[in-house]
RNA sequence: UGGGGCGUGGCCAAGCGGUUAAGGCACCGGGUUUUGAUCCCGGCAUUCGUAGGUUCGAAUCCUACCGCCCCAGCCA
């Protein structure tokens, strides 16, 4: 597993701040209050805080408020949880919000020095005066106003004089561009929602381009790390800081740089916040923090860790190229920390009754199990060998394929720190169904090997009357396909199967009181995390991933 | 035939003119094992999208071509 020793791998930006020797390095986490964190924030999370903390810089997280309509405290609540969770402190928690104001004197004076206006096309009309990807556009016929009027009108924008669509302000660039970003932006729009920190203040809300530049600038951002779908979008953000600074207003500015990497697609889900949210309000998962999501929250739930999640950022690096992540680089990840941390348990997914007829029916035996096989300082705990156990269906087969090593009619299998047992009769009810095995066991296998003869075979158990009834959910990937992007509709990739809940489990009985959050290896099937689903009367488990398996 | 990016093994990814082309995941052996797990040992690119060129020497420099991604929200 990866240790805090483990240094972070080089990548192109930090080769570019080495070759800075820049005093400060102070990165931003900016995301828009509009959703839950999944795992693709996590990886810029891990590059802004990682990249700042290597370097001696500090990292503000930002919420990029600039929204109403989409936004909520709810999110941001839950934004800050993830962050903490993740392990990372930032230095100040910021809002887009907090610059409204000085946004706004900006603008006014980008209209004052002829480098905006207010347009009062429609928007439709704006669309078709943007041109196409190979066709230049036309000038607005208001592009020319004089700024006294565009002043007056932002004005009356401003107090709600006027209705959404009515008018918008744009940064005067140039039509003719080759990037359509620098197509005079708009940079304004009329929007009278209520915003959850300003109140019913504003009326105009400012857009992405000019805000995020500006907030960074403000802070005092020096390295402004975003994806790459933002690259046509630096030469914008360059202009709004330069243009700003030419300007008269007395706003202190400091120089960010943007670059842009690579975001995480990861195989088998999706990773944007649209389509979670799509997936959270059509109900198709139990909400944003449902163990099957890429959430970090659903990631928290399924037993992910918070070093599993940073190990994986790490592993995955930070590069120019879209990357596209196999599972089992999660997988792996969330397997090695568990495997050395997780204590070992038994439990049944799918009960098969055992009784061991050469045992009295008061037999109980009580046997010691090591909690970890290769960890004797992680002690170990007792449990009762009794005439009847429960055993995994999947574990006896009247018709067993090639090398199965497991229970047959008339063999040998040992129960896992316990005895040999051999299978005498298989019991079934009317329908030609299993219901219970006769089986007795050798008493001279506990701790040593059998006489005479080789058992490859081991497995679980529980002892029947000391088991805890549980329910199990096992997960799998919440799509089918690789890439469910590549389906005319996404949905139609969705996995049926990626909640299978085993009702009768039964759990040995020192998982009885496990807290929840805490996680364990049920000895041969994976790694399991207590859900808060759970009560006192029933343990609810989930999986978090399987044991790697060679054999089926 | 608008602009911006990216192409190193199945998936990531180091590499920055001289290395036998790191490492991880995956996969394939073999050993240990009372978890078909773990662990251990071994294998896995004569080659860096393709074709030319520069150079004593190229994944690294140049040229052309090919492929993939992003951009026409009053979203971020």
């Amino acid at each position: 597993m990866a240790s805090e020793s483990d240094p972070a791998p080089s990548n192109f930006i930090r080769s570019m701040i080495e070759k800075q020797a820049a005093s400060t390095v102070a990165t931003r986490f900016p995301p828009e209050p509009n959703g839950y964190l999944h795992l693709g924030h996590a990886k810029s999370i891990c590059l802004n805080f990682g990249i700042a903390q290597d370097f001696n810089g500090w990292t503000n997280l930002r919420f990029d408020d600039t929204n109403p309509d989409k936004e909520s405290e709810e999110f941001m609540t839950a934004i800050k949880r993830d962050v903490e969770w993740l392990g990372f402190q930032w230095k100040s928690l910021c809002y887009a919000s907090d610059y409204f104001d000085d946004l706004y004197s900006c603008a006014v004076a980008l209209i004052k020095s002829g480098d905006a206006y207010v347009d009062s096309l429609s928007a439709e009309e704006i669309r078709e005066y943007r041109g196409s990807l190979k066709e230049p556009g036309k000038e607005s016929p208001y592009r020319n106003r004089s700024a006294e009027q565009s002043l007056e009108l932002l004005e009356e924008m401003k107090s709600g004089k006027h209705n959404e669509g009515d008018h918008i302000v744009r940064l005067k660039i140039d039509m003719a561009s080759s990037n359509m970003n620098m197509r005079d932006p708009a940079i304004y729009r009329i929007k009278k929602t209520h915003h959850y920190r300003t109140g019913d203040k504003w009326s105009i809300y400012p857009l992405y381009d000019y805000t995020h530049c500006l907030s960074d600038a403000i802070e005092g951002i020096t390295h402004s790390l975003c994806t790459l779908e933002f690259e046509d979008h630096r030469p914008l953000y360059e202009w709004v800081i330069e243009k700003v600074k030419a300007s008269s207003v007395a706003v202190e500015l400091g120089s960010p740089v943007q670059t842009e990497f690579g975001p995480l697609n990861l195989e088998y889900t999706v990773l944007s916040k649209r389509k979670l949210i799509e997936l959270v309000q059509k109900g198709l998962v139990s909400g944003w923090d449902d163990p099957r999501m890429p959430t970090i929250s659903g990631l928290r739930r399924r037993g992910f860790t918070p070093d599993s999640i940073r190990e994986f950022c790490r592993r995955i690096g930070v590069t120019k190229s879209s990357a596209v992540i196999e599972i089992s680089v999660l997988e792996t990840v969330i397997r090695e920390e568990l495997n050395e941390s997780a204590e070992r348990r038994m439990a049944v997914l799918e009960p098969l009754k055992v009784v061991i007829t050469s045992l009295a029916d008061d037999h109980n035996e009580i046997l010691q199990f090591a909690n970890h096989p290769n960890k004797p300082e992680l002690g170990s705990r007792q449990l009762p060998f009794t005439r009847e156990v429960y055993i995994e269906q999947s574990d006896f087969e009247e018709d067993p394929p090639p090398k199965f090593k497991r229970l047959v009619p008339g063999g040998e299998v040992r129960l896992r720190s316990s005895y040999v047992i051999r299978c005498d009769e298989v019991i079934k009810d009317e329908n030609g169904k299993i219901t219970e095995l006769h089986c007795t066991h050798d008493p001279d296998t506990l701790g040593k090997k059998p006489e005479g003869r080789k058992v490859k075979g081991v497995i679980h158990w529980v002892p029947a009357g000391h088991s805890v009834k549980s329910e199990v959910r096992v997960y799998d990937r919440l799509f089918n396909q690789p890439n469910p992007l590549a389906e005319d509709n996404y949905l139609d990739a969705i996995n049926s199967d990626s909640l299978v809940v085993m009702e009768d489990a039964q759990l040995e009985p020192a998982l009885a009181s496990s807290a929840v959050g805490s996680s364990y290896q049920f000895e041969r099937q994976g790694y399991f995390a207590v859900d808060e689903d759970s009560t006192a009367e029933r343990p609810v488990c989930n999986r978090i991933v399987s044991l790697r398996d060679t054999w089926s």
